[in-house]
DNA sequence: GCCACCGGTGGC
DNA sequence: GCCACCGGTGGC
């Protein structure tokens, strides 16, 4: 059948990252586009929460869009509750730029696969249902030509 | 048991 | 009233 079902890679966020829109097809709310994405080890993911907590610090989805995919500086504004735990990037500290959030979204500037460990700031809700901690993980890799 | 899918609602 | 988020479950 020709759900419309599309899965492609979204430009905002680094590669391998995809998008997909899935039109529902009954119910109440039928018609409605929910919006899924896959990182690039498979996970899916439901909304912008459950992306943030993945990535951590590697990338910073304050402009991001989840239901558009795109970087919408209006956010920046409107944005909700933030946790704490900001660390204040105008101030005149000198980091590897390159590491640090806003992370330029359009070129891939890993240049090698990037390690996130889960440290142990906030507590993460109870939700044992997979019985383990997340293991460290690659998040992007690097392009090959 | 998993997961794709729709429902329900809290927060705006 | 809308909609982002996530709970719950039917169908496998």
């Amino acid at each position: 059948m020709s759900i419309e079902k599309k899965k492609y890679e979204c430009s905002a966020l680094p590669k391998g990252w995809q998008r997909e829109e899935v039109i529902r097809k009954s119910g109440l709310s039928a018609g409605k586009v929910d919006v899924y994405y896959y990182s690039p080890n498979g996970k899916k993911f439901r909304s912008k929460p459950q992306l943030a907590r993945y990535l951590g610090d590697a990338l910073d989805l304050a402009t991001f869009d989840f239901r558009s995919g795109k970087i919408n500086s209006l956010l920046l504004r409107k944005n909700k509750k933030q946790r704490g735990t900001q660390f204040d990037y105008s101030r005149g500290v000198r980091n590897d730029a390159s590491l640090v959030p806003p992370i330029r979204q359009t070129a891939s500037i890993f240049k090698q696969p990037v390690t996130v460990y889960k440290t142990q700031e906030g507590k993460v809700k109870t939700d044992f249902k997979h019985g383990q901690q997340e293991k460290p993980k690659q998040l992007f890799w690097e392009k090959r030509d």
